[in-house]
RNA sequence: GGGCCCGUAGCCUAGCCUGGAUAGGGCGUCGGCCUUCUAAGCCGAAGGUCAGGGGUUCGAAUCCCCUCGGGCUCACCA
């Protein structure tokens, strides 16, 4: 935050422009070397001397001034030293007077659309489904924090041949009965069926196809089998959904925009970008791109995937005339966006370089990939029961006398927490295998870590309150002495950077890490220096760090979509 | 075979876009710390040819090329 003083103390002897400054200066690895750091190399042919050289006459030649209080060579760089207790200052009155805002960027004027997490209505969510709908409202959540208008937006893909297999062995074994538990999973069910029985009746095939026919021709008895079950998927995300922090703005449903896509196909015809191959199919050449050849429409004039996503592009954009369109999808379907993106550019569509696909890494499972055919899937809401059994087992191993509603509520926080942030912290892109026996822990780098040190905080700034009514906003002066709290106001500084970070790159990960090393600076804080012990100024400083640090660690924590609980 | 992604200690991972000062963490292992603000914590130790090779550079985990290993994808399925 006081950079921008070190820009100008360096402007003049090195006759640097300031933006170049600014992209030069960096950051020493460690403070005792200093705060900021500039390193003399790029100087050294201009100027034809060592760098060492010139980071000591530099040395000489700037005169630090408040709030910089020393600026010192070593080595090749030159090191400036910043006023520690006017920025623990300046930072901790930052973070009392914005408190819930603290760390939001200012207003961007510009609208992002997130679409996510896209399910089939034929079977339960997954682990899959989890990483989507976790990055997707984090996503969501980050960037209307970095100053963006953010649009979530689902699509349904409640039709085809995949849906019409589970409504098939419903109607043939089903004996039409009512969910007789969580209703997509009782959807789900019949979808394993229809695969199990493929083997000895390999006519299923056939009437799987015969019935999407009829669906496609309006069946009314098809129609209803697949508006009751499709109900029973919807009724049961919703439930998930709400588990997992997902709300939309807009939905789309495949069933309503299948169809269409046609005209656009038809348009590009005429204006040569496309052609029709010997069966009548129309075909987009992208081999010069690497792309090779893509089917954009039927011989009989039916859609095919990339059609209707490709009217689903011109509609949301029609829709809602936002500055870009994220699409939260798995990293196999990179070919496939890859394809729409450049289609869209041909059509000469404006928005069609703001169009990005944010690919995500597969979760396998540790004797390889989830099929959901053969049941070999976690579930969403089973892998929620589990960790929250995993939690309640932990604080009963603390607490004896909870009564059961607390240990319910503490449970919620505590397991989803963990799991939010044993799935967050992964960069997007990178797979990882799940195993259920040991992969979500409560110690070391996870949710619950970050939550002890917020409840942590808590916990002291109860017991001054039962005392002497602390109020953070009081406190006029702070007398810092301590290398773990400038760490600490260091680290809040940067709390802005990082949310910058992370909605421009659409990582979730990088707040996850920084609310880690923020956690862990508390530990470390914690352990060597005493706060209700603390005396006078000293008692009062810690206090308003405390405080400020608890703000940032909730602030940080809700991006993520975890709770911050006060007591565990 | 073509395209894309990945390869950092026994295991997991950050850093790579925007090259710089001893490559950060975590798990596991070993050794310490609870009459002191919640030990879901802290401190210490051991553990690394940053897959391999070449190049660019004063300087490469980071940029470029090649090789090897793993994954995804190249359907008139979605």
């Amino acid at each position: 935050m006081f950079k921008k003083e070190v820009i100008k103390l360096l402007a003049k002897p090195t006759g640097l422009p300031e933006g170049e400054l600014d992209s030069l200066i960096e950051i020493p690895p460690d403070s005792k070397m200093g705060d900021f750091a500039f390193p003399c190399f790029v100087l050294a042919k201009s100027m034809k001397k060592a760098p060492n050289a010139i980071a000591e006459e530099l040395a000489k030649k700037i005169k630090p001034k408040t709030p910089i209080s020393e600026v010192k060579a070593i080595g090749p760089y030159l090191n400036f030293f910043v006023d520690k207790n006017k920025m623990a200052e300046n930072v901790i009155k930052d973070i009392i007077k914005c408190d819930v805002c603290y760390g939001s960027l200012a207003p961007k004027k510009k609208k992002v659309m997130v679409e996510y997490p896209a399910p089939n209505t034929n079977k339960p969510l997954h682990l899959g489904h989890v990483r989507n709908m976790l990055l997707g409202s984090s996503i969501c959540n980050i960037l209307g924090f970095a100053g963006y208008e953010v649009i979530p937006a689902n699509l349904v893909n409640d039709r085809g041949i995949h849906i019409c297999k589970s409504m098939l062995a419903y109607q043939k074994w089903g004996n039409n009965k009512a969910p007789d538990k969580k209703s997509d999973h009782f959807v789900g069910e019949y979808y394993v069926l229809y695969s199990k029985k493929l083997g000895e009746h390999p006519e299923l095939e056939e009437e799987a196809k015969e019935m999407l026919r009829k669906w496609e021709a309006g069946d009314k008895e098809v129609l209803a089998l697949w508006r009751k079950m499709n109900k029973w998927a919807l009724d049961g995300y919703k439930q998930t959904y709400a588990l997992f922090d997902v709300h939309h703005k807009k939905t789309y449903y495949e069933s309503e925009t299948y169809k269409h896509g046609k005209e656009i196909i038809l348009e590009g015809l005429k204006k040569g970008l496309f052609y029709k191959d010997e069966e009548g199919a129309i075909v987009a050449n992208l081999e010069k791109d690497k792309l090779g050849k893509k089917v954009m429409l039927r011989a009989d004039g039916t859609s095919v995937y990339i059609t209707q996503d490709l009217y689903l592009a011109k509609i949301k954009f029609d829709d809602f005339k936002m500055d870009k369109s994220v699409y939260i999808v798995a990293n196999e379907q990179i070919y496939h966006f890859k394809v729409l993106f450049k289609v869209l550019d041909m059509l000469g569509f404006a928005y069609a370089k703001n169009c990005y696909h944010l690919a995500y890494g597969m979760i396998y499972l540790p004797d390889g990939r989830m099929k959901s055919r053969e049941g070999k899937v976690v579930e969403a809401d089973d892998l929620v029961e589990e960790m929250k059994g995993v939690a309640e087992a932990e604080i009963k191993k603390r607490h004896k006398d909870l009564d059961k509603k607390e240990v319910d509520k503490r449970k919620e926080i505590i397991g989803m927490g963990a799991l939010k942030f044993f799935v967050l912290k992964f960069d997007p892109m990178k797979d990882f295998v799940y195993n259920p026996e040991e992969s979500i822990s409560f110690e070391g780098e996870t949710g619950p870590y970050v939550q002890y040190a917020h409840a942590r905080i808590c916990s002291i700034l109860r017991k001054e309150a039962n005392e002497s009514k602390f109020n953070p906003e009081k406190i006029k002066k702070f007398e810092f002495n301590n290398e773990k709290e400038f760490r600490l106001i260091k680290l809040m500084a940067n709390f802005s950077n990082a949310v910058n970070d992370a909605a421009e790159n659409y990582k979730p990960s990088l707040m996850a890490r920084y609310v880690l090393d923020l956690a862990q600076a508390f530990n470390e804080f914690y352990h060597e220096c005493p706060v209700l012990k603390a005396e006078g100024k000293e008692k009062e400083s810690r206090l308003a760090l405390i405080y400020s640090v608890k703000t940032v660690l909730r602030n940080a924590l809700d991006l993520l979509g975890i709770k911050s609980p006060e007591e565990m």
